[in-house]
RNA sequence: GUGCCCGUAGCUCAGCUGGUUAGAGCGUCGGAUUGUGAUUCCGAAGGUCGCGGGUUCGAGUCCCGUCGGGCACCCCA
Protein backbone atom coordinates (compact mmCIF):
# COMPACT_ATOMS: atom_id res chain seq x y z
CA UNK A 1 0.00 0.00 0.00
CA UNK A 2 2.74 2.01 0.81
CA UNK A 3 3.63 4.21 -2.57
CA UNK A 4 6.76 5.54 -2.96
CA UNK A 5 6.27 9.58 -2.98
CA UNK A 6 7.10 11.38 -6.01
CA UNK A 7 9.81 14.32 -5.47
CA UNK A 8 7.61 17.04 -6.32
CA UNK A 9 9.55 19.34 -8.53
CA UNK A 10 9.76 21.53 -11.56
CA UNK A 11 12.09 21.66 -14.62
CA UNK A 12 15.38 23.80 -14.84
CA UNK A 13 14.32 27.48 -15.60
CA UNK A 14 10.15 26.92 -15.45
CA UNK A 15 8.59 28.35 -12.73
CA UNK A 16 5.48 27.81 -10.80
CA UNK A 17 3.44 31.08 -9.91
CA UNK A 18 1.27 31.07 -6.86
CA UNK A 19 -1.68 33.45 -6.57
CA UNK A 20 1.10 36.63 -5.39
CA UNK A 21 2.91 36.33 -8.17
CA UNK A 22 -0.01 35.42 -10.92
CA UNK A 23 -2.02 38.70 -9.61
CA UNK A 24 0.34 40.91 -10.87
CA UNK A 25 1.27 39.25 -13.95
CA UNK A 26 -2.11 39.17 -15.06
CA UNK A 27 -2.38 42.68 -14.35
CA UNK A 28 0.78 43.60 -16.55
CA UNK A 29 -0.51 41.50 -19.23
CA UNK A 30 -4.14 43.24 -19.22
CA UNK A 31 -2.49 46.54 -19.62
CA UNK A 32 -0.52 45.60 -22.53
CA UNK A 33 -3.75 43.90 -23.86
CA UNK A 34 -5.18 47.18 -23.45
CA UNK A 35 -2.91 49.67 -24.97
CA UNK A 36 -2.18 47.18 -28.22
CA UNK A 37 -6.24 46.86 -29.05
CA UNK A 38 -6.32 50.72 -27.95
CA UNK A 39 -4.58 51.11 -31.15
CA UNK A 40 -6.02 48.75 -33.32
CA UNK A 41 -3.50 45.77 -32.60
CA UNK A 42 -5.64 42.09 -33.30
CA UNK A 43 -4.69 39.34 -30.79
CA UNK A 44 -3.42 36.09 -32.58
CA UNK A 45 -2.31 32.94 -31.21
CA UNK A 46 0.14 30.47 -32.93
CA UNK A 47 1.26 26.77 -32.20
CA UNK A 48 3.56 26.39 -29.50
CA UNK A 49 4.92 23.72 -31.80
CA UNK A 50 6.62 24.60 -34.93
CA UNK A 51 8.31 22.28 -37.86
CA UNK A 52 11.40 22.48 -36.73
CA UNK A 53 12.60 23.72 -40.36
CA UNK A 54 10.75 26.54 -39.76
CA UNK A 55 12.56 27.62 -36.78
CA UNK A 56 16.04 26.96 -37.22
CA UNK A 57 18.60 28.99 -38.63
CA UNK A 58 16.14 32.18 -38.20
CA UNK A 59 18.34 33.75 -35.32
CA UNK A 60 21.44 32.57 -35.63
CA UNK A 61 23.60 29.50 -34.27
CA UNK A 62 22.85 30.84 -30.78
CA UNK A 63 19.30 29.81 -30.86
CA UNK A 64 18.99 27.14 -33.05
CA UNK A 65 21.73 25.39 -29.75
CA UNK A 66 18.86 26.77 -27.51
CA UNK A 67 15.81 25.13 -28.82
CA UNK A 68 13.85 21.81 -27.45
CA UNK A 69 13.66 20.26 -30.18
CA UNK A 70 12.48 16.14 -30.65
CA UNK A 71 10.39 13.94 -32.97
CA UNK A 72 6.68 13.34 -32.11
CA UNK A 73 4.72 10.52 -31.76
CA UNK A 74 4.15 10.96 -35.60
CA UNK A 75 7.95 10.98 -36.43
CA UNK A 76 8.19 14.31 -37.24
CA UNK A 77 11.23 16.70 -36.05
CA UNK A 78 9.60 19.65 -34.38
CA UNK A 79 10.15 22.18 -32.21
CA UNK A 80 8.93 24.70 -29.74
CA UNK A 81 8.93 28.00 -30.08
CA UNK A 82 11.83 30.64 -28.94
CA UNK A 83 9.98 33.80 -29.99
CA UNK A 84 7.45 34.90 -31.25
CA UNK A 85 8.54 37.23 -34.36
CA UNK A 86 9.35 33.88 -36.40
CA UNK A 87 6.36 31.91 -35.74
CA UNK A 88 4.63 34.94 -36.69
CA UNK A 89 6.58 35.57 -40.16
CA UNK A 90 5.45 31.78 -41.16
CA UNK A 91 1.76 32.99 -39.92
CA UNK A 92 2.44 36.11 -41.76
CA UNK A 93 3.42 34.19 -44.89
CA UNK A 94 0.49 31.84 -44.73
CA UNK A 95 -2.95 33.95 -44.14
CA UNK A 96 -1.77 37.46 -45.40
CA UNK A 97 -4.04 37.48 -48.44
CA UNK A 98 -6.72 36.76 -46.51
CA UNK A 99 -5.43 39.67 -43.55
CA UNK A 100 -4.54 42.37 -46.13
CA UNK A 101 -1.91 45.14 -45.35
CA UNK A 102 -1.10 47.04 -43.37
CA UNK A 103 -1.63 44.28 -40.71
CA UNK A 104 -1.08 44.57 -36.56
CA UNK A 105 -1.39 42.14 -34.52
CA UNK A 106 -0.44 41.60 -30.67
CA UNK A 107 0.96 37.95 -29.64
CA UNK A 108 1.10 37.38 -25.79
CA UNK A 109 1.93 33.78 -25.08
CA UNK A 110 4.94 31.91 -23.34
CA UNK A 111 8.16 31.01 -25.91
CA UNK A 112 11.15 28.59 -24.47
CA UNK A 113 14.92 28.75 -24.65
CA UNK A 114 16.95 26.07 -23.32
CA UNK A 115 19.29 28.48 -22.33
CA UNK A 116 21.37 28.52 -18.59
CA UNK A 117 19.13 30.44 -16.26
CA UNK A 118 20.00 33.45 -14.56
CA UNK A 119 18.36 36.46 -12.75
CA UNK A 120 15.53 37.13 -14.46
CA UNK A 121 16.06 34.69 -17.12
CA UNK A 122 14.17 31.64 -17.39
CA UNK A 123 13.02 28.72 -19.72
CA UNK A 124 9.95 29.58 -20.16
CA UNK A 125 8.72 33.12 -20.24
CA UNK A 126 5.87 35.50 -21.30
CA UNK A 127 7.01 37.69 -24.26
CA UNK A 128 4.56 40.34 -25.24
CA UNK A 129 5.03 41.33 -28.75
CA UNK A 130 3.32 43.88 -31.22
CA UNK A 131 3.81 44.67 -34.66
CA UNK A 132 2.72 46.41 -37.70
CA UNK A 133 3.70 44.69 -41.38
CA UNK A 134 2.89 45.29 -44.56
CA UNK A 135 3.76 49.11 -44.24
CA UNK A 136 7.34 50.67 -44.57
CA UNK A 137 5.78 53.85 -43.67
CA UNK A 138 7.40 55.72 -40.76
CA UNK A 139 4.12 55.91 -39.40
CA UNK A 140 3.78 52.73 -38.23
CA UNK A 141 7.46 53.37 -36.45
CA UNK A 142 6.12 55.98 -35.02
CA UNK A 143 3.04 54.56 -33.47
CA UNK A 144 5.30 51.73 -32.41
CA UNK A 145 7.03 54.17 -29.86
CA UNK A 146 3.69 55.71 -29.09
CA UNK A 147 2.79 52.43 -27.66
CA UNK A 148 5.66 51.19 -25.72
CA UNK A 149 5.14 55.47 -24.31
CA UNK A 150 1.27 54.92 -23.10
CA UNK A 151 2.23 51.20 -21.92
CA UNK A 152 4.99 52.32 -20.10
CA UNK A 153 2.65 55.31 -18.64
CA UNK A 154 -0.03 52.93 -17.47
CA UNK A 155 1.77 50.78 -15.72
CA UNK A 156 3.06 53.48 -13.30
CA UNK A 157 6.70 52.21 -13.43
CA UNK A 158 7.91 56.09 -12.66
CA UNK A 159 9.98 58.28 -15.10
CA UNK A 160 11.69 56.03 -18.17
CA UNK A 161 13.03 56.96 -21.39
CA UNK A 162 12.90 54.94 -24.83
CA UNK A 163 16.16 55.16 -26.76
CA UNK A 164 16.29 55.28 -30.44
CA UNK A 165 18.68 54.69 -32.73
CA UNK A 166 18.84 53.29 -36.72
CA UNK A 167 20.53 50.24 -37.77
CA UNK A 168 21.41 51.98 -41.39
CA UNK A 169 23.03 55.45 -39.48
CA UNK A 170 25.94 53.35 -38.50
CA UNK A 171 25.85 50.67 -41.31
CA UNK A 172 26.20 54.64 -43.24
CA UNK A 173 28.87 55.51 -41.66
CA UNK A 174 30.62 52.14 -41.76
CA UNK A 175 29.97 52.27 -45.71
CA UNK A 176 31.86 55.79 -45.64
CA UNK A 177 34.79 54.39 -44.09
CA UNK A 178 34.54 51.07 -46.48
CA UNK A 179 33.46 48.66 -43.51
CA UNK A 180 30.22 47.76 -44.05
CA UNK A 181 31.25 44.02 -44.38
CA UNK A 182 32.39 43.65 -40.76
CA UNK A 183 28.48 45.84 -39.37
CA UNK A 184 27.78 42.39 -37.74
CA UNK A 185 30.85 42.40 -35.25
CA UNK A 186 31.23 46.06 -35.05
CA UNK A 187 27.75 46.50 -33.75
CA UNK A 188 28.19 43.62 -31.33
CA UNK A 189 31.52 44.98 -30.14
CA UNK A 190 29.42 48.14 -30.30
CA UNK A 191 26.28 47.12 -27.78
CA UNK A 192 28.29 46.55 -25.34
CA UNK A 193 29.87 49.82 -25.07
CA UNK A 194 28.22 50.83 -21.43
CA UNK A 195 29.18 47.67 -20.26
CA UNK A 196 32.94 47.36 -20.93
CA UNK A 197 33.49 50.93 -21.49
CA UNK A 198 35.28 52.65 -24.96
CA UNK A 199 38.42 51.83 -24.78
CA UNK A 200 37.51 48.04 -24.61
CA UNK A 201 34.85 48.54 -27.49
CA UNK A 202 37.78 49.71 -30.03
CA UNK A 203 40.35 46.87 -28.97
CA UNK A 204 37.50 43.77 -30.01
CA UNK A 205 36.60 45.98 -32.64
CA UNK A 206 40.23 45.61 -34.06
CA UNK A 207 40.46 41.77 -32.69
CA UNK A 208 37.43 40.77 -34.31
CA UNK A 209 37.20 42.25 -37.62
CA UNK A 210 40.72 43.95 -38.26
CA UNK A 211 39.87 47.77 -38.66
CA UNK A 212 42.68 49.82 -37.62
CA UNK A 213 41.94 51.35 -34.08
CA UNK A 214 41.54 55.02 -35.94
CA UNK A 215 38.37 53.50 -37.76
CA UNK A 216 37.34 51.75 -35.20
CA UNK A 217 36.96 55.08 -33.05
CA UNK A 218 35.29 56.98 -35.16
CA UNK A 219 32.55 54.43 -35.30
CA UNK A 220 32.82 55.30 -31.68
CA UNK A 221 32.77 58.76 -31.74
CA UNK A 222 29.20 58.25 -34.25
CA UNK A 223 27.83 55.68 -31.53
CA UNK A 224 28.64 57.90 -28.64
CA UNK A 225 26.38 60.50 -29.60
CA UNK A 226 23.22 60.58 -27.18
CA UNK A 227 20.79 62.69 -25.79
CA UNK A 228 18.43 65.69 -26.99
CA UNK A 229 17.61 64.76 -30.29
CA UNK A 230 18.60 67.91 -32.62
CA UNK A 231 21.49 68.28 -31.13
CA UNK A 232 22.46 64.87 -31.34
CA UNK A 233 21.24 64.64 -35.44
CA UNK A 234 22.93 67.87 -36.12
CA UNK A 235 26.07 66.36 -35.12
CA UNK A 236 25.31 63.03 -36.75
CA UNK A 237 24.30 65.18 -40.13
CA UNK A 238 28.27 66.41 -40.12
CA UNK A 239 29.51 63.21 -39.74
CA UNK A 240 27.12 61.44 -42.47
CA UNK A 241 28.66 63.07 -45.59
CA UNK A 242 28.13 60.71 -48.51
CA UNK A 243 26.30 57.81 -47.34
CA UNK A 244 22.59 57.67 -48.78
CA UNK A 245 22.14 55.14 -46.72
CA UNK A 246 23.14 57.01 -43.28
CA UNK A 247 21.23 60.30 -44.91
CA UNK A 248 17.86 58.18 -45.67
CA UNK A 249 18.52 56.91 -41.96
CA UNK A 250 19.15 60.74 -40.74
CA UNK A 251 15.77 61.93 -42.25
CA UNK A 252 13.89 58.89 -40.78
CA UNK A 253 14.91 59.66 -36.83
CA UNK A 254 14.53 63.38 -38.18
CA UNK A 255 10.97 63.05 -39.03
CA UNK A 256 10.04 60.14 -36.16
CA UNK A 257 11.58 63.06 -33.12
CA UNK A 258 9.90 65.82 -34.58
CA UNK A 259 6.10 63.88 -35.15
CA UNK A 260 6.96 62.95 -31.34
CA UNK A 261 7.45 65.91 -29.95
CA UNK A 262 4.71 67.56 -32.31
CA UNK A 263 2.16 65.12 -30.24
CA UNK A 264 3.44 66.18 -27.20
CA UNK A 265 5.62 63.44 -26.10
CA UNK A 266 7.31 64.75 -22.98
CA UNK A 267 10.81 65.43 -23.73
CA UNK A 268 13.24 63.10 -21.75
CA UNK A 269 11.27 60.31 -22.46
CA UNK A 270 12.58 60.00 -26.15
CA UNK A 271 16.13 60.03 -26.73
CA UNK A 272 18.43 59.77 -29.45
CA UNK A 273 21.37 57.02 -28.53
CA UNK A 274 23.31 55.92 -31.17
CA UNK A 275 25.54 53.20 -29.38
CA UNK A 276 21.97 50.78 -29.49
CA UNK A 277 22.79 48.09 -31.74
CA UNK A 278 20.80 45.60 -30.60
CA UNK A 279 21.81 42.14 -30.37
CA UNK A 280 19.18 40.22 -33.39
CA UNK A 281 20.10 40.46 -36.85
CA UNK A 282 16.86 41.33 -38.57
CA UNK A 283 16.26 44.47 -37.19
CA UNK A 284 17.41 47.49 -40.74
CA UNK A 285 15.55 50.11 -39.68
CA UNK A 286 14.46 52.21 -36.28
CA UNK A 287 15.45 50.26 -33.27
CA UNK A 288 14.61 51.04 -29.47
CA UNK A 289 15.37 50.68 -26.13
CA UNK A 290 13.52 51.42 -22.71
CA UNK A 291 15.10 51.97 -19.12
CA UNK A 292 13.27 53.11 -16.42
CA UNK A 293 14.35 56.32 -14.67
CA UNK A 294 14.92 54.49 -10.78
CA UNK A 295 16.45 51.34 -12.53
CA UNK A 296 18.67 51.44 -15.37
CA UNK A 297 20.46 48.18 -14.36
CA UNK A 298 17.57 46.70 -14.63
CA UNK A 299 18.00 46.63 -18.94
CA UNK A 300 15.92 47.42 -21.38
CA UNK A 301 12.25 46.38 -20.62
CA UNK A 302 10.46 46.64 -23.68
CA UNK A 303 12.43 46.57 -27.14
CA UNK A 304 12.19 46.57 -31.10
CA UNK A 305 12.26 47.72 -34.11
CA UNK A 306 11.89 48.08 -37.79
CA UNK A 307 12.66 44.94 -39.97
CA UNK A 308 12.30 44.07 -44.11
CA UNK A 309 11.26 41.34 -45.60
CA UNK A 310 10.22 39.48 -42.15
CA UNK A 311 8.47 36.26 -44.18
CA UNK A 312 11.35 36.47 -46.79
CA UNK A 313 12.16 32.71 -45.95
CA UNK A 314 8.42 31.46 -46.26
CA UNK A 315 6.87 33.48 -48.93
CA UNK A 316 8.16 35.47 -51.59
CA UNK A 317 5.79 38.77 -50.97
CA UNK A 318 7.48 41.53 -49.54
CA UNK A 319 6.33 41.99 -46.06
CA UNK A 320 8.39 44.48 -44.36
CA UNK A 321 7.18 45.64 -40.96
CA UNK A 322 8.34 47.13 -37.33
CA UNK A 323 7.37 46.26 -33.66
CA UNK A 324 8.13 45.90 -30.23
CA UNK A 325 8.03 43.30 -26.64
CA UNK A 326 7.89 44.05 -23.46
CA UNK A 327 9.55 42.00 -21.16
CA UNK A 328 6.97 41.24 -18.43
CA UNK A 329 9.22 39.64 -16.01
CA UNK A 330 11.87 42.24 -16.24
CA UNK A 331 8.79 44.47 -15.60
CA UNK A 332 7.65 42.68 -12.92
CA UNK A 333 10.99 42.67 -11.16
CA UNK A 334 11.35 46.34 -11.67
CA UNK A 335 7.68 46.83 -9.76
CA UNK A 336 8.75 44.27 -6.97
CA UNK A 337 11.86 46.61 -6.63
CA UNK A 338 10.02 49.85 -6.76
CA UNK A 339 7.45 48.29 -4.57
CA UNK A 340 4.41 48.70 -6.27
CA UNK A 341 2.96 45.20 -6.47
CA UNK A 342 0.16 44.57 -4.41
CA UNK A 343 1.16 41.35 -2.60
CA UNK A 344 -2.86 40.36 -2.23
CA UNK A 345 -3.26 36.24 -2.54
CA UNK A 346 -6.31 36.90 -4.03
CA UNK A 347 -8.64 39.32 -5.96
CA UNK A 348 -11.87 38.74 -3.27
CA UNK A 349 -12.34 42.29 -1.81
CA UNK A 350 -14.97 40.92 0.93
CA UNK A 351 -15.28 37.98 3.11
CA UNK A 352 -18.42 36.94 4.15
CA UNK A 353 -17.73 35.36 7.41
CA UNK A 354 -19.84 31.52 7.70
CA UNK A 355 -21.18 32.50 11.05
CA UNK A 356 -24.34 30.41 11.69
CA UNK A 357 -23.90 26.85 10.44
CA UNK A 358 -27.92 27.05 8.83
CA UNK A 359 -27.83 30.29 6.94
CA UNK A 360 -25.42 29.10 4.39
CA UNK A 361 -28.13 30.09 1.81
CA UNK A 362 -28.33 33.74 3.16
CA UNK A 363 -24.57 34.46 2.98
CA UNK A 364 -24.59 33.21 -0.30
CA UNK A 365 -27.37 35.78 -1.37
CA UNK A 366 -25.06 38.64 -0.22
CA UNK A 367 -22.38 37.31 -2.02
CA UNK A 368 -24.47 37.21 -5.33
CA UNK A 369 -25.93 40.73 -4.28
CA UNK A 370 -22.15 41.87 -4.12
CA UNK A 371 -21.00 40.76 -7.23
CA UNK A 372 -24.00 42.01 -9.20
CA UNK A 373 -22.39 45.07 -7.94
CA UNK A 374 -19.06 43.90 -9.69
CA UNK A 375 -17.37 43.18 -6.10
CA UNK A 376 -15.25 40.00 -5.90
CA UNK A 377 -16.19 38.76 -2.57
CA UNK A 378 -16.51 35.23 -1.32
CA UNK A 379 -18.41 33.06 1.59
CA UNK A 380 -16.38 31.26 3.90
CA UNK A 381 -16.86 27.59 3.72
CA UNK A 382 -16.84 26.10 6.77
CA UNK A 383 -18.54 27.47 10.21
CA UNK A 384 -15.26 27.65 12.18
CA UNK A 385 -15.25 30.60 15.00
CA UNK A 386 -15.36 34.21 13.76
CA UNK A 387 -10.85 34.91 14.80
CA UNK A 388 -9.94 32.01 12.08
CA UNK A 389 -12.37 33.61 9.56
CA UNK A 390 -10.86 36.78 9.91
CA UNK A 391 -7.70 35.99 10.20
CA UNK A 392 -7.89 34.10 6.85
CA UNK A 393 -8.95 37.77 5.05
CA UNK A 394 -6.39 39.12 7.05
CA UNK A 395 -3.67 36.66 5.43
CA UNK A 396 -5.15 36.67 1.97
CA UNK A 397 -5.14 40.61 2.11
CA UNK A 398 -9.12 40.48 1.64
CA UNK A 399 -9.82 44.48 2.89
CA UNK A 400 -13.11 43.67 3.95
CA UNK A 401 -15.57 41.71 5.92
CA UNK A 402 -19.55 41.38 6.50
CA UNK A 403 -20.72 39.37 9.40
CA UNK A 404 -24.26 38.33 10.55
CA UNK A 405 -25.31 36.27 13.48
CA UNK A 406 -29.19 35.28 14.59
CA UNK A 407 -29.17 39.04 15.94
CA UNK A 408 -28.69 40.45 12.67
CA UNK A 409 -31.03 38.38 10.76
CA UNK A 410 -33.28 39.29 13.17
CA UNK A 411 -33.44 42.93 12.29
CA UNK A 412 -32.05 42.48 8.45
CA UNK A 413 -28.60 43.93 9.10
CA UNK A 414 -24.97 43.42 8.63
CA UNK A 415 -22.03 44.70 9.99
CA UNK A 416 -19.14 45.47 7.87
CA UNK A 417 -15.74 45.41 9.18
CA UNK A 418 -12.59 47.56 7.68
CA UNK A 419 -9.39 44.87 8.09
CA UNK A 420 -7.28 47.95 7.55
CA UNK A 421 -8.54 50.02 9.37
CA UNK A 422 -10.28 48.39 12.06
CA UNK A 423 -13.63 50.28 11.93
CA UNK A 424 -16.73 48.54 11.60
CA UNK A 425 -20.91 49.76 10.99
CA UNK A 426 -24.10 48.12 11.01
CA UNK A 427 -26.12 48.42 7.62
CA UNK A 428 -29.38 47.32 6.56
CA UNK A 429 -29.37 44.76 4.10
CA UNK A 430 -30.15 46.76 0.69
CA UNK A 431 -27.46 49.27 1.82
CA UNK A 432 -24.44 46.72 1.88
CA UNK A 433 -23.07 46.63 -1.87
CA UNK A 434 -23.57 50.73 -1.75
CA UNK A 435 -20.72 50.91 1.68
CA UNK A 436 -18.71 48.44 -0.02
CA UNK A 437 -17.83 50.35 -2.91
CA UNK A 438 -17.51 53.22 -0.53
CA UNK A 439 -15.13 51.46 1.50
CA UNK A 440 -13.19 50.47 -1.28
CA UNK A 441 -12.75 53.41 -2.97
CA UNK A 442 -11.68 55.13 0.41
CA UNK A 443 -9.18 52.36 0.81
C1' G B 1 28.29 25.79 -24.05
C1' U B 2 32.90 27.67 -20.60
C1' G B 3 34.69 29.38 -15.67
C1' C B 4 33.66 30.53 -10.37
C1' C B 5 30.52 30.36 -5.76
C1' C B 6 26.49 27.90 -3.11
C1' G B 7 22.60 23.64 -1.62
C1' U B 8 20.69 22.14 6.47
C1' A B 9 12.55 22.61 8.21
C1' G B 10 7.71 26.26 3.85
C1' C B 11 11.34 30.95 4.38
C1' U B 12 16.05 33.25 6.49
C1' C B 13 19.99 31.02 8.62
C1' A B 14 23.26 28.56 12.99
C1' G B 15 25.71 23.87 13.42
C1' C B 16 33.55 24.52 16.02
C1' U B 17 39.82 21.14 13.24
C1' G B 18 34.83 14.88 11.13
C1' G B 19 32.44 12.80 17.25
C1' U B 20 26.12 10.74 20.77
C1' U B 21 19.52 11.81 19.44
C1' A B 22 20.80 18.40 13.79
C1' G B 23 18.95 23.78 16.31
C1' A B 24 16.81 29.08 16.26
C1' G B 25 13.67 32.94 14.39
C1' C B 26 9.73 33.65 11.12
C1' G B 27 5.74 31.01 8.87
C1' U B 28 2.07 26.79 9.16
C1' C B 29 -1.43 23.92 12.15
C1' G B 30 -4.11 23.27 16.96
C1' G B 31 -5.64 25.55 21.57
C1' A B 32 -6.53 29.91 25.13
C1' U B 33 -11.46 32.14 22.17
C1' U B 34 -17.42 29.29 17.50
C1' G B 35 -19.41 37.41 18.13
C1' U B 36 -14.09 40.06 15.83
C1' G B 37 -8.09 39.57 12.36
C1' A B 38 -3.03 41.87 12.02
C1' U B 39 -0.73 42.47 18.90
C1' U B 40 -0.40 38.32 23.46
C1' C B 41 0.11 33.31 25.73
C1' C B 42 0.44 27.75 25.42
C1' G B 43 1.27 23.50 22.39
C1' A B 44 2.24 20.57 17.94
C1' A B 45 3.70 19.14 13.24
C1' G B 46 7.49 19.76 9.86
C1' G B 47 14.53 17.20 8.17
C1' U B 48 16.56 10.22 4.04
C1' C B 49 21.23 17.71 5.91
C1' G B 50 19.42 18.18 -2.74
C1' C B 51 20.57 13.11 -4.73
C1' G B 52 24.19 8.99 -5.62
C1' G B 53 28.84 7.01 -4.65
C1' G B 54 33.68 7.15 -2.02
C1' U B 55 37.24 7.93 2.30
C1' U B 56 36.63 6.78 7.66
C1' C B 57 35.51 3.14 13.65
C1' G B 58 32.27 7.42 12.65
C1' A B 59 30.30 12.30 7.38
C1' G B 60 25.58 17.88 7.61
C1' U B 61 31.13 18.62 7.86
C1' C B 62 36.31 15.70 3.58
C1' C B 63 36.60 13.73 -1.95
C1' C B 64 34.11 12.51 -6.78
C1' G B 65 29.82 12.55 -9.72
C1' U B 66 24.98 14.34 -10.55
C1' C B 67 20.72 17.57 -10.06
C1' G B 68 19.26 22.44 -8.55
C1' G B 69 20.34 27.85 -7.49
C1' G B 70 23.47 32.32 -8.07
C1' C B 71 27.52 35.21 -10.55
C1' A B 72 30.82 36.29 -14.85
C1' C B 73 31.40 35.15 -20.18
C1' C B 74 28.12 34.12 -24.57
C1' C B 75 23.46 35.59 -25.83
C1' C B 76 18.94 37.77 -24.72
C1' A B 77 13.26 39.49 -22.82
Amino acid sequence: MNQPIIKPQTLRGFRDFLPETMIPRLQIIEAAREVYSRYGFSPIDTPALEYSEILLGKGGDETDKQLFRFTDQGDRDVAMRFDLTIPFARFAAQHINQLGTPFKRYHIAPVWRGERPARGRFREFIQCDFDTIGTESLAADIETLLVVHDLLEKLDVGEFTIRINHRQLLNGLLEQLGLLEHSKLLLRALDKLPKIGAEAVVKEMVETTGVDSAQGEQVLELASLQGDPATVLDKARGMITTSELGKTALAALTEITETCAAIGIKSGRLALDLSIARGLDYYTGLIFETFLADLPDMGSISSGGRYDNLAGLYTKQKLSGVGGSLGLDRLLAALEELGRLDAAATTSKVLIARFVENRLADYQKMSRMLHQSGIASEVFPEAKNLGKQLKYADKKRIPLALIAGDDEFANDQWQLKNLAQGTQQTLKSADVPGAVLKELAGA
